[in-house]
RNA sequence: GUGAUUGUAGCUCAGCUGGUUAGAGCGCCAGGUUGUGGCCCUGGAGGUCGGGGGUUCGAGUCCCCUCAUUCACCCCA
């Protein structure tokens, strides 16, 4: 074991993962630019009130999960940000973009942090895509955003991704439900395993998610959040299922989606992969009407929104077999010297090549030519180019093609122009 | 936070009931070809056997502690 390693939860990514990161963010950002999604970037810290609030200190995140400290003996406590959403409806709120436009269409690539025990697919630093949309509160607001999400994955090229949705309606239905289900869960306190008893309490929605098989008999005949919508939620719902629909876009309704998070309204989403071991969630969001009014906002906000775990995605990716082509970019020449005394003219040689555009590399350690062929090789090369005694003496270089072997003496401008041409695979 | 799992070379792993200088494949470096790679051949470098303590004549192998890994629970992306 080296002596330091990467803090517990904590990885890092080598240049061949890099290019994967960077394909799917590139398509993350060409897709946003089409649905017509702007990028926000926020700090990554922020005052520990700010989640409590916006999160809710109910949920598990800002109970246990948060890395939080005090920089200063007697300042504010400061939090790593677990999540995106509350940075983003505070940047907005604090700069009233609103009040230059009503609706604000925004996305993220970041880096989270939630202080848990790793597995697979759960590190303590991850990062996220997503996007919220502030200012709207349609059904076809909430459409697109699922529409821009699922294109996503559709042009990575994923398959299987099971999208589940559901209506948590709005505050009258939930505080109908919520009371509904306490009366129900209350003679089985008996039964009821301690997180269970504790949710009865603060947020008894979150007992319907439990996965103790023990309670799931008692789960399925609790009473149906959505026998508790009214009209107007039920029309919300129906009306995006229809855009869904209408798109080709396939769902499963799942009336016991509840999701973790305080702030969510009306329709709830979450995206399932089956490659992903136990955490199988990829991604997942809804509709927070409430969260800004709950962050100061002396207005109402409606805002929808989404986040995808960029590691689960790119570990859903990896298991579907959707990176085999991706390689490193190779460079296109290899500047070989028969001698270290060439080192200088070597030197000029490269930097002229990158100058005009191509892609060059050359041995900066001295050593011996069967090493720098050998390195040309495996950094797969397509052409060598030679410095020595005869191209000093002349001027004119040899050019090898790696590939077919064969190999010709012409003037560096010359052979520059050689290297442009299409064929050559500039 | 709880449970289980694993920890031997850069990587993937051997190492029988504890017994001489700890091995293989791949990778890396060098040479075979002092102006030419991929294949092949030869050689080489590289290991506090995660760390500490204990049992023993003797520990990579057994015991304890510790650290780390991985997976699962909880919850979530």
């Amino acid at each position: 074991m080296p002596q330091y390693q990467a803090v517990k939860g904590a990885r890092d990514i080598f240049p061949e993962e890099a290019a994967r990161w960077k394909h799917v963010e590139g398509v993350v950002h060409a897709l946003a630019a089409l649905y017509g999604f702007n990028e926000i970037r926020t700090p990554v810290f922020e005052y520990t009130e700010l989640f409590q609030r916006g999160i809710g200190s109910t949920t598990d995140i800002v109970g246990k999960e948060m890395f939080s400290f005090q920089p200063d003996p007697n300042g504010r406590s400061i939090t790593l940000r677990p999540e995106m959403t509350a940075g983003v409806m505070r940047a907005a709120l604090q700069k009233n973009i609103l009040g230059t436009a009503p609706v604000q269409k925004l996305y993220y690539i970041s880096e989270l942090f939630r202080k848990e025990r790793p597995q697979a697919g759960r590190q303590r630093q991850f990062s996220q895509f997503g996007a919220e949309l502030l200012g709207v509160s349609s059904p076809a607001a909430v459409a697109e955003v699922i529409t821009f999400m699922m294109q996503v994955f559709d042009s990575l090229g994923l398959r299987g991704l099971r999208l589940r949705i559901n209506s948590l309606g709005g505050t009258h239905d939930r505080l109908r439900y919520r009371e509904a289900l306490q009366a129900y869960f209350s003679p089985y306190r008996q039964k009821l395993d301690t997180p269970s008893l504790e949710r009865l309490e603060k947020n008894p929605l979150r007992i319907l998610d439990s996965k103790n098989p023990d309670l799931q008999e008692i789960v399925s005949g609790a009473p149906k959040l959505y026998d508790y919508l009214d009209t107007e939620a039920l029309d919300d719902f129906d009306k995006v299922l229809f855009y869904l629909s209408e798109r080709g876009i396939a769902f499963d309704i799942d009336h016991r989606l509840v999701r973790g998070l305080d702030y969510y309204c009306y329709t709830a989403f979450e995206v399932t992969g089956t490659e992903l071991g136990a955490q199988d969630a990829v991604g997942g969001g809804g509709r927070y009407d409430g969260l800004a009014r709950e962050l100061g906002s002396s207005s109402d906000i409606p805002a929808a929104g989404f986040a995808v775990g960029m590691e689960r995605l790119l570990m859903t990716m990896e298991k579907q077999g959707l990176f085999t082509a991706l390689k490193l970019q190779a460079p296109l020449v290899y500047v070989v010297l028969q001698q270290q005394e060439y080192t200088d003219v070597a030197m000029q040689v490269t930097f002229r090549l990158r100058k005009s555009g191509i892609r060059t590399e050359a041995d900066l350690a001295g050593r011996s030519m069967k090493s720098q062929m050998r390195e040309a090789n495996r950094l797969r090369c397509s052409f060598a180019l030679f410095i020595g005694e005869n191209e000093v003496a002349t001027g004119q270089y040899t050019l090898k093609n790696l590939v077919t072997s064969e190999q010709s003496t012409l003037p560096l401008d010359r052979l520059i122009e050689i290297l442009h041409e299409p064929a050559s695979g500039e």
